[in-house]
DNA sequence: TTCTGGTGTGAAAGCGTTTTCTGAAAAAAC
DNA sequence: GTTTTTTCAGAAAACGCTTTCACACCAGAA
């Protein structure tokens, strides 16, 4: 049973006939010690030799072992990726491009999913650190600050999406204060004054800063936040339609909502379908991130654009720099007022 | 420079400072080989010595090195993804569903992404098979057929969304043609009879499934298929519209349309939208995967859902069986309508 | 009793690297 | 020209595990 696994296994091993570092030693006729230290660099080694096994990895199409790697300098060539949640479009188009990050760095990546759940990711960030991974990306999530404040002291590590107290040069954050601000400012500027919002989930830092940009931009109007004018979702489409009908059904008066995200934007749109509500004559939305599908929406919807793929790279270099051992410093990112259609104006 | 990083990894391995087969030997007083043997089931071992091992393991918490399982085994504990595109929802919702299965089973998974581009497939899967992966599961892509049936004969592997002439056990597949049939037929049952159909991309297989069951479900009601109502697209949204703008330019006159997956679904009702023209009102439009999104689109789309979570566990479960040696065989799984509201009745 | 044939076990040889440790040769200092 | 450093390179010891080999033990057959 076992064995025929192995077997299969060893076989097409024995194919591949993998070249090691014996056999460049061999033919650059130097010892296995010179092939490593030109390998990693790792010790002066005179150029004649550095030549001569340069040529042979060449020529051989050498390939280190990873695992005789990973055994003997307990590097793994492997970063680990903890994700909020695979399949979230939001966190995939990011995951997307750190992917392609590290496509050629000569690393591999490595993923887990939390699962939105903080015991799961708490799980699966250590399977990551079992695996020995040399260094991790976190992107979102909710792990305990305090592991993570720990695991960060220890080893490459990068936080996306996320304020980790005194570690803000690894963190990719984006400007979700702002963020909110301008959304709100777009309904304002358009003419709305009784501007709704849909929130996140209530203990998700990401909500509670766009939430309080929202509140800012309507006191910067002077107009004062209705608390019966927020209403909280779980960044779920179903979520969003829910808290439109209790918008609805409140008998609350408004001209625009902000949804905190766009699958809430999605699901209030619908909510308003359903009621024969227009949109935007009736009533404005505007949603958050610009997903992929935002654009096509009826009508396109109007969102504040996560620039996923600036987020994705950063997070990427910031991870090999410190790999390498190179000093990292991030700074906060900005997201975009894409304007289409799904916001009215309002003239008196 | 890299020093500081090794530094760093080392550090945090020390502290976390690994109980080794050593360590487990020493306390079941036993060597080490009688250990390895009840880790791994391979050889008889005395009731008295393995329940010795069992418990110092679990006293010592002990968790095996994986390269240096790699190293002296040659297996990897890893199993490598290879998808047709990190953030395609689709993909995604099976993917999340393999990683599902995968997390408990003491393998991790190892994802790489194939761009939808064979080069980059083929690439990819190499990298995969670098790192000694004990099996692959391929999910959907279009690597060259030849390169997979070497690879397949050679180690375990299973292969989603697509049909592998010859290792039809080792291919979880969706029955596109039927799924084709299915969607033009609820079309049919409510009344159309002028059905265009937006395709995907020309070559890819699923793509031609789902035609040709669009085309015998027509003839089978007695209606000649048009070339004219048939336009290509690219899976993308933008490719509905434009696919939905060639349709209406050229001035053909149809009731419905079946779009080969729910994103051309999004653009073709976007199209229908700029030119005011009511869905399903005057035109019906049927999808097919059922994105999580198309339950809230306006109107919420009618379309044909893919078994993700089926998929998703079929794999999983028939990549694990084949590493343990078992014998896989799968079935092909079906695709299911769901009616929403994207599509009207025509009374004659 | 002696021989044969399992069983269960430990010693030891890898697996492919990195990294001391050592020594020789070359360069610098006297 | 000798002594003292510095450079460079090879031998060999890990790293933690699997697996072969050899051997001891004990049953049953002769």
């Amino acid at each position: 049973m076992k064995t025929l696994s192995q077997y299969t296994i060893k076989r097409i091993m024995s194919e591949t006939k993998r070249v090691t570092i014996q056999d460049i030693a061999k033919r650059a006729d130097v010892s296995i010690s010179t092939v490593s230290r030109v390998l990693n660099n790792s010790a002066a080694v005179g150029e004649a030799h550095r030549q001569a096994v340069e040529e042979a990895v060449a020529a051989l199409d050498y390939r280190p072992n990873i695992f005789a790697k990973g055994l003997a300098g307990g590097v793994s060539m492997t970063i680990g990726i903890l994700t909020q949640n695979i399949s979230s479009p939001l966190y995939d188009a990011i995951l997307y491009h750190v992917l392609q990050g590290i496509r050629d760095s000569g690393y591999s990546a490595i993923i887990a999913d939390g699962q939105w759940h903080p015991d799961e990711s708490r799980q699966s960030l250590q399977s990551l650190l079992e695996r020995q991974v040399d260094g991790v990306i976190i992107i979102g999530g909710n792990n305990e600050e305090a592991h993570l404040i720990e695991l960060a002291g220890a080893m490459p590590m990068v936080f996306v999406g996320r304020h980790i107290e005194g570690y803000e040069h690894l963190c990719i954050c984006i400007d979700e204060y702002t963020g909110g601000y301008m959304a709100t400012q777009h309904l304002l500027d358009r003419g709305h004054r009784q501007i709704a919002h849909i929130m996140g989930i209530a203990t998700h830092p990401d909500a509670i800063a766009r939430r309080h940009g929202y509140e800012c931009a309507l006191r910067d109007a002077s107009i004062e936040p209705q608390a019966a004018w927020v209403v909280e979702g779980q960044f779920t489409q179903s979520s969003g339609v829910l808290a439109m009908e209790m918008l609805l059904t409140q008998g609350q008066t408004f001209s625009a909502v902000f949804a905190a995200n766009d699958q809430m934007a999605y699901g209030a749109r619908l909510a308003l379908f359903r009621r024969h509500i227009r949109v935007p004559d009736d009533i404005s939305i505007i949603g958050y991130d610009d997903q992929p599908h935002s654009g096509f929406t009826i009508p396109p919807l109007t969102t504040m654009r996560q620039p996923t793929d600036v987020i994705g790279r950063t997070a990427t270099a910031a991870i090999l720099d410190l790999l390498k051992g190179n000093p990292v410093a991030t700074k906060p990112l900005t997201v975009d007022l894409i304007v289409r259609e799904s916001v009215g104006r309002i003239y008196r």
